[in-house]
DNA sequence: GCCATATATTTGTTAATACAACTATTTTTA
DNA sequence: TAAAAATAGTTGTATTAACAAATATATGGC
């Protein structure tokens, strides 16, 4: 056999991270499916959630997206029907975004199916170790916008 | 102004982990731009470890990637003259892996650059949340593992 | 008003990954 | 042993994302 020795490295935090995030996103984008949705898809209609008009800039803010992410979503998402991008007539160069009614079933249907991915992640975790996970992450995230910036 | 009133909604677990996970990726990436490999391709590099002759599916386990993206990130490993592949004799559907003198100091460098980004997120959180955190992370992700076969 | 600069968005490229379908080979089994 | 099933790997397609570069429009300084 051949030189196992060094075959159980522990994994760095980033690949650990990758790994899990996209178990998790695999849940999601299972039990999406039914609605013709992607989890990432989900993101950008919960972020927009009842605001009628956003424009694009605003919808990356909220969804944590970059631009060009954000653009190709909205194209996904318009022409799925849920959208409808109306260009400004104040500022020519924004696009105003308008949710449709099926917009609006599927982000409360993509909710209750996140609040079961919350629940299904509290069946190997507590509710304490939860809270301290999400403020973990959210707390590297912050650091690293500021590491990755210099 | 727009109503505004559900633009804070809390990010899922998923959706918080992603964006985390994708900063440390993009801390890996910058500071592995140098020896022209990815953050996971790494992963596979260290993977292999100082294993000879490996098969794929042996280091798509070590990995934790599936077989068709341990296909393609070898290749580009091959590609960039860090390993090198060879018909299995035994099996012939298989092939065995060797790495290259400049895999392995790249590998090596690269694990360096891994303790760096441990340290990195040591300057936000303490070794205990880190090593919460990275049991947390295992312990979901081995119990999506499960749910995700159903 | 004109030109430089800034801003909103889009497009192209590369990378990683899930899933399904495929080829080649080996093993099982009837 | 011949057919069926399993296995190792590859390829095609869709999604998401980062980065760079492009376009269109707006704003500022002069």
């Amino acid at each position: 056999m051949t030189n196992n020795s060094r075959h159980d490295l522990p994994p760095s935090m980033g690949s650990a991270m990758g790994v899990t995030y996209r178990k998790l996103a695999m849940y999601m984008q299972h039990h999406l499916k039914q609605y013709d949705i992607t989890p990432e898809q989900l993101t950008v209609l919960l972020g927009i959630g009842d605001s009628e008009g956003l424009i694009q800039k605003e919808i990356a803010q909220r969804a944590r997206k970059d631009h060009p992410t954000t653009t190709r979503i909205l194209d996904q998402l318009e022409g799925k029907g849920l959208i409808r991008k109306q260009q400004g007539e104040r500022d020519r160069r924004s696009f105003l975004v308008f949710s449709t009614d099926k917009a609006k079933e599927v982000a409360e249907a993509g909710r209750l199916h996140e609040e079961d991915l919350k629940n299904e992640i509290l069946e190997c975790i507590s509710a304490e170790e939860y809270d301290m996970l999400m403020e973990l992450l959210n707390r590297i995230g912050e650091h690293f916008s500021e590491v990755n910036k210099e």
